[in-house]
This record gives structure tokens, sequence and C-alpha cells, in this order.
DNA sequence: TAAAAACCTATTGACATAGTGGGTAAATGT
DNA sequence: ACATTTACCCACTATGTCAATAGGTTTTTA
């Protein structure tokens, strides 16, 4: 189940392709239209910031803008950065975990081919894919 | 993140599967082959026999016992049945949910495609898929 | 009739989620 | 210059879930 950190992060971008003026939209907006509590909204926005997802400017006029077109956002990069791994398990989550079963698990291949659809799909999906206006 | 009640579930299947001699098996035999507290998958086999995935029989000679052949078991089912619904957001997951964005979610389509794909491959996958003995 | 097994109820520690509260720092319009 | 607006930062909390553990009772059969 996508947290709401996850699913609030896809809001916040969208909200912010569809109302690019060219300036900065302060976060009281966005989380205003959302109807989400700004608070909230900082911290999730802080982690995107950080990532390189979103530029944010403080004082007057300040707020927060996208730093890339629409279709250079991918869902996959927006859910892993906000959920953590998007992997099924925790051998597959965590590169160099060494699972005493690795060699012998009989449902390793059943997550591995879990893993390998949700993040295709994930990955090639784009935020300019979920825009409708 | 599939939780360890749905992977051990599973496990359990698969070890019932695979050392099939006709008699019901105890489950302090899998709980050792497969290295989990047998304390824990109590709970975890409790509810598979519930939901009709398992016969168990009390007493001596008792344990457990497969009701159907392992390409009649689905993995969707039995992850449903353990972790609660498989969907990736709770609109979709409880039927009557009456989300107030429901009619102009943008995010909407996202979830049901994912959704849809999800159960598309877990419904599709076999117990005798997983099996290798 | 004793052992072996399922079956049942309750409890626990650790952690994650979804926030809230109360600030400080930075930028700007007037 | 300064008040206002904004981002940015740190701590805290209530609630719930996860992954077990603990200690029994009932059922069946060798």
């Amino acid at each position: 189940m996508i947290s709401t950190r996850g699913r609030y992060a896809i809001r916040v971008l969208l909200d912010l392709a569809e109302n690019d003026n060219g300036r900065y939209v302060p976060l009281k907006d966005i989380a205003d239209r959302q109807g989400i509590s700004k608070k909230y909204l900082e911290i999730i926005v802080k982690d995107m910031v950080t990532a390189g997802l979103l530029i944010g400017a403080s004082g007057r006029g300040g707020g927060y803008k996208l730093c890339r077109k629409p279709e250079e956002y991918n869902i996959g990069d927006v859910l892993q950065l906000l959920e953590g791994s998007l992997a099924p398990v925790v051998c597959l989550a965590t590169p160099n975990y060494n699972c005493p079963r690795k060699a012998s698990c009989q449902t390793l291949p059943l997550w591995t081919e879990f893993d390998k659809m949700v993040h295709d799909f994930l990955y090639n999906k784009k935020l300019s894919d979920l825009m409708t206006q």
C-alpha cells in the first residue's frame, strides 16, 4: 500500500505542473488546493528539494517550482524517494542483503519477476501522463 | 512490501506440496524445515484453514494437508488472505470507499492500472509454478 | 490414558505512519 | 529600514501494524 507521502508527492508535482506560471508557487496555495495539511507537506517537499525534484525559494515571492519538464519526471523515482524501496521483499530491496536462503529460495524468482514488472511500470510512467489539463 | 505473513503462507503451501505423502503434516515439521517459529506459523495457518486453503486435523497423526492440487492454488488468493487487500491505495482496496476526490482525481487512473497489473500477475501465478522438485 | 497435535486468547516490544507544534532564517515589497 | 511572507529546521505524539511470544484448552489416536 502506497503511503500518503508518495501519493502527496505526486499530487504536489501535478499541482505545480498545472499551475506553472513561471513564478514560484507557495506551499500554502498547493496545500489549500489539494486539501492537505501544509505542515505535513513541508516534510515531504523538503525531501523532494533535497533530491533535486523541486527548487525552493524562501522569502516573499518564494515557493516551489519544478526543475524539469513534466515528461522528464517518472513516477518510479518519486515513489522510490518518498516510500523507500519499491521492492516486494527485503532481499531485493537492499543490494547487499545476504539471505541464507538465497541459493535455494523457491519464492525468490516470483518476487524478482514481480519487482521487475512494478519497476518497469512505474519508471515508464511520466508525470505528463497524469496531466489532464 | 509483502509481510512475513504472506511470505510464510506461500512457504507453508510449498512445503506441504513438496512433502505430500497423503498423510497430515505436523506444523512442527514445517516450522523446522522452514526455520520459522511454530507459534507464529499457527496464527498464519489458522487463517488458511478458515479460508479453506488447508485442512487441519487435531490429535496424534494430525497436522495439515492441502485440499487442492498445487496448480489450483493461485498466489493472489494466498496473499490477499494474509495481507489484506493487494490494492495500492485505499480507494481501490475498499469497494464502498467514497472518496470526495473520486470524480476529479488525476492519480486514480494510475493506481487503477497498477492494481490491475498486480492482480493479473498474482492471480495467474500458481503454486505449481513455484515448485522445483 | 498419555502423548501429540491443533486450536484459542492475550500480551508485548519495536517500528512506521501521519501528522502537530514551535520555532529560525531568508528574501522582498513598501 | 522593516514588517511580512515564505521556506527551512527540530522535536514530539498518538495510533496502528508487525512479528512474534506466552500459556493455556481441546481433540484425536497409538
